[in-house]
DNA sequence: TATGAATGAGGGTTCATTCAT
DNA sequence: TATGAATGAACCCTCATTCAT
């Protein structure tokens, strides 16, 4: 044989990663990950069924473990019943903690997991994490606003947006660094400046 | 006959956006523009030379506009050399009231500009709003630093993550939403978690 | 428009009933049958959404009628409990006049859902056929023998085998001959044959 | 050596005759024919040039008796110069010999060469034998009606209607059985249908 | 000016065949 | 001799774009 098969396997997915996170799943070509990897497009198919199974082959060792963790978590959320502000900071520590293991053993799949998946099975992988989030912070936000009123609309619709933005940003960091050294130091810090702000960094008087 | 030229194009603008905000630039189809603004997709070419150059059209006032307020707050940016916290704040404002603006008279447009317009030469947009974010996050933590020790890569690391995902925050308002006076709310709350964090949210204590 | 749209729809699925009929459904290839149409390839799809699609509108009128005679006669063979001879003849010549009037209407067509279907939905027509006349011959060779004994295998493979005979017969006529009269004719002389063999014809002794 | 290659060969054309008896010559694959002969696709091309090669070493054998068998047929037919109607039925009784003989020699190959060579240089040998069986009936037609009127066209019509029916009714045959003396029965029977219908099965009275 | 039929390049995929090993 | 990876042409299909009308 020509080249290893199992290396050329793993030069196809190389490439397709390369390719998934450059346009996307949707917009990336077969053509082109062959070409990126050096073959002819009909080559591929002696590895991977479909474009569809490739991607699956690439992703679903990581979306299993994010699915297992997400288990976890929501039923940790499940056994709480009334959340302490220490406890729901230690809530959105596993979601960072969910991703930056993820990351460690995966990172450019855990991107296109979370970023370049549209158009695949796993387009909504990214939703089932902000949605877990949300059910952390609303429970939070319940639970401390249970004296006053019911948790309303606009307060739903924070804590939406809070999940999503924190969820994204996240991802970003996934996306724009490599080290994951750096990765860990931003993500603590993105969901420590949710709780706390960054005041303390600009503001030492 | 101009009159009615420049109706036609609205018209064709019109489907143009709502297709894009729909499936982004790249996936969008010409013949579905051309089906939602009732005209044949060949006519579109009497109006606009190429998909890009309709993008082009579409989007060309709201980011001269975006580039406009950008000038003027690198500009402020420039005039300041010590920046205290509330001034930190208020540059940060100043991003928020650009994108609020934005919204108010463009909203859809801005959606694309920032969300949607991957594929095209638009697709970096974000990044300049993130840039000058960025440089307003130094300015801030380096006045405040300056006493202890030189700017590290790490605090840049910092900022850098700050800015991107206060400003991919913002864009996910902009793509979630649809209501001015929500989307006002939320980036502007969006802006004080990130100076003050949620604690004050979840902690009456 | 360069030619009137109806007219190339029906060039098309002149070119592909030409095709299909040469070479099947599986093996026809649709570049083929736009090289016989005049066009290229891609323009079939402004007329058919799919091979498929296309194969359907070709045979649908004609399988519809098809399965409406069907349906008759498998009625009118519940209705008869003891099948005379005669009886069992009259009901083979109405297959046989289910396949000389859907000839009439539609001759390639019918050759096409009858012989050329493999690979389609319409792959099991052929066979729909043979039972229905299977049904008529088991019932025939049942009454007649209920006295003997029990239908037993060999003559259930007997039948089987007559049907499908008969069936492929007209088949091969529908095939090979063009003229209505000429098909009437011959399948008619096929059923004839089946009954009352050839030898009035070579036997005049 | 040489009986190795030989063993395989055999080996291979034992996998090539399932497969194209199961698909077809066209459609069955040679990947396919490999798999089931446990070797590699590569490996075929050392003992067969190319697909087509490889069924004509299938075919070849079979198909030289059965051009030896119609040769016999046609020079006993060209011997003959009135004929009886026992005689006709004797040659039927050849065609049919014929076939039943071939089967027992080589099934699967006759089922291939009669039913399942479409794309293939064989394709047409179904005709040939159409062709002789068409011989016989015109000229047992000819000799029985040489005193009324010339053989006319319809006659010519029927004969070679009943020529490709009987021919196409032994093919199916060998196509849906496989227990040599089901076939013989079978094919048996079909000729004795053909010369004195199914009346006297349907018709004790 | 407008139509919408037509094009051509490119999408994912299959498969007989070739060839380095 | 045998492998099986690799090729390239063809498959069905889509879509931005062009152009005869």
């Amino acid at each position: 044989m020509q080249v290893l098969k199992d290396e050329m396997k793993k030069n196809i997915l190389r490439s397709a990663l390369r390719e998934f996170n450059r346009l996307g799943y949707r917009d990336a070509s077969m053509r082109q990950i062959a070409d990126t990897a050096g073959i002819t497009p009909g080559n591929i198919y002696r590895y991977f069924a479909s474009k569809e199974k490739m991607l699956h082959e690439l992703l679903q060792p990581t979306y299993e473990q994010f699915v297992g963790y997400m288990l976890e978590i929501k039923q940790d959320l499940e056994d709480v019943s009334a959340m302490e502000p220490d406890n729901s900071l230690a809530f959105l520590h596993k979601i960072q903690s969910t991703i930056v293991r993820l990351f460690n053993q995966s990172s450019l799949e855990l991107s296109v997991l979370m970023n370049k998946s549209e158009g695949s099975p796993y387009e909504n992988v990214k939703q089932e994490l902000t949605t877990v989030t949300y059910s952390i912070l609303e429970k939070a936000f319940h639970t401390f606003q249970n004296g006053t009123a019911r948790l309303q609309d606009e307060e739903n619709q924070s804590a939406h947006m809070i999940a999503s933005t924190i969820v994204e940003g996240m991802c970003i960091i996934l996306r724009e660094y490599e080290d994951g050294d750096t990765i860990e130091r931003l993500v603590d810090e993105l969901v420590r400046i949710y709780f706390t702000g960054i005041g303390d960094r600009i503001n030492r008087s």
